[in-house]
DNA sequence: CATGAATGAGTATTCATTCAT
DNA sequence: AATGAATGAATACTCATTCAT
């Protein structure tokens, strides 16, 4: 009868694993939501845990993307590059603002899954910003510094704002759904690759795409 | 048979909510881990949600503490005031890591309880934190930013590592709750403060106590 | 695709019915063993039960043909005729064992179907038997002897094998499925036959095809 | 509020696992018709499983001690001593009709629980008959004869009436849960005993007891 | 003939909670 | 202070079946 179940089904699955939680949504919320009835989601997805990870494959495969994107610019320099990375990605988390919270949220368990599934792309991103960083060190465009931790702040940077929209909204009233937050946000996070990572010098931002 | 079973229910749920998520933990699995009957749970803190608020309560009144220790400094400088909470946050933090892995997970959820609970805490935190951000831009220790961003950024990097620590552990290999990652983080979080919050000038650390 | 899908639903259905009873039993499992369609079996068959139907019948109406020819020997002698019987029925049901299994053990349920199949076959059984038995009585072939409780070992003896096959395989050492087991098991019978049924005398075992 | 639910409910499931088999009996059904809560089945079994496993446990032990009392009867003679048996098994099956029956099926399954459950109890039993049976070729009470195929006889002659019991009771008109159908079913088998596994000379009944 | 999509009723099981003791 | 028994509602999932194509 409906003509896209399937996809429906995720539409209204990120909507409420975003905001109830993973465990704390029913498949009979979801095919409510979705107007579908609850043993589709078994036909399409096999089961519960197929949904989820159907949801996190679709979220990495684009993340990882985004960052093949800004990577593939390494060689015009290691802080064009990696500013071009910032921007993509921040782009790409605040235009899929609920399926990021979701994802980044389950992330935090330490379901088998999860590990499992992540452990691919977690190790794909580390090597990105590993050879960018690397690649700046060595054309003494960043100063040296620790990888781990450098790329520790860089993602803190990064999702938070996803992460705790409603904090993000209600308290510091910043709206990271909102198109103008990419472009004001790459600004901070621009500073803080300018400031804190980079030699001293002059700064150039001339280069970066789509700001 | 147990001498204390109120504390052994608490220290079994926020095991347990730390990996397995609250929606995902059975009052079940928290009584038998805590080797209680599950009807001590409602004979303590009424039903489940009573105690989450029980463990929400316990997080975020010490947190307000370590906060108001570094606010009391402020008279010393703002420089200094923060940086000293900086050191307090994330040493209770390390100290605390399953419970506040937990809460910062559980806060990203749209739960009108969090809600609640929160906006008390959310808001005095935020008052802190725009006290001392404030003063330093007035005294000129601090250039002129906005507040909400800063405070967006300072929070990214307080919380980042201990709610991912399953990523930071295996992928980064830094391990969150060892001692000697706070006295590391801080310096990165000091470079922080110095370089891109800071007016340019000479900096000094020395004031700042337990490092 | 397949060129028998009839065929080889039944012959999934048979051996899944045999294994894990009909109770027991999807529709899918069956489609997925035969590599059909699900909806295929609606197609062929109705539904489940009409499968099921479908194998009683089939069963039965060989097993009656069995009986039919042993009894077409009456006139040969009551003990030449029941003994052909034995070895018949004997031959069937081990050519078919696992149809066999399955029958016997569905027929020991209270459903309604199963009583209004089997009322049919087991009244045309009950005549034969009664017929031969009688017939040997009358003529002093057997002595005399209350004939259901005479069809009942009879018919003990015949199919317990079969139906605890699992049993017999790995408690006795005993194979109802391999051809010398017939032979075998049938003096075993004809034993039974010549010192409990028949009048005290010299036993003939020289007219009985196809041993 | 109900002063004996398990009880109940393992007399319900009897009841309906008898009628309809196991797989074909709901966990509400059964505690429909025990008038309890269906949760309270999984309180006193873990599962429906654990049901089925209780059934198969109460049965076998029960059905071993039967065994005993026969075998402990051995010093007395092996004819002696299996006609006992003969009798105590009879008695047993017949005042526990439905849960003999019920188990008699479901041990047709090719399920792993089954099997293992089983394992012990088929060994025991098995240990049991040939020691009797081997006895009694020894002292010449029985003549020579294939150990497990007449284990294999005895086992159906004592079963089937109580497997096929519709069969029984509506074609041949016989009731195997009337008490008098023991004592002249056990005659019959007696006959079989005497006539077929026993050497050829004059019998004595006299010593079995309770008959 | 055959299939993929879809469904409603049903499955076993788990849940938080209550309550008499 | 603590527990075993019990419950009703909810859970994820499976079922046989239908139907347009």
């Amino acid at each position: 009868m409906r003509k896209n179940s399937k996809e429906s089904i995720v539409e209204a699955a990120v909507f409420l694993f975003n905001t109830k939680g993973f465990s704390g949504t029913s498949i009979r919320d979801i095919a409510a939501k979705a107007g579908v009835n609850p043993a589709n989601i078994a036909y399409y997805f096999q089961n519960k845990n197929g949904l989820l990870e159907y949801c996190f494959t679709a979220y990495f495969e684009n993340y990882l993307k985004e960052l093949e994107k800004g990577y593939a610019l390494l060689d015009e320099g290691a802080e064009v590059s990696l500013k071009q990375t910032v921007v993509n990605l921040l782009k790409y988390q605040s235009q899929n603002i609920q399926l990021t919270r979701f994802i980044l949220r389950e992330m935090t368990l330490d379901s088998q899954m999860v590990r499992e599934v992540m452990s691919t792309y977690h190790v794909k991103e580390r090597y990105y910003f590993k050879k960018v960083l690397e690649r700046g060190m060595r054309t003494k465009e960043f100063r040296n510094h620790s990888v781990p931790y450098i790329i520790l702040q860089l993602k803190s940077l990064l999702n938070t704002p996803f992460l705790n929209i409603h904090y993000v909204n209600e308290v510091l009233h910043i709206l990271p759904h909102e198109s103008y937050f990419v472009e004001k946000y790459s600004r901070e996070i621009f500073q803080w690759i300018d400031l804190v990572l980079s030699a001293p010098r002059s700064f150039d931002n001339r280069r970066v795409l789509s700001l």
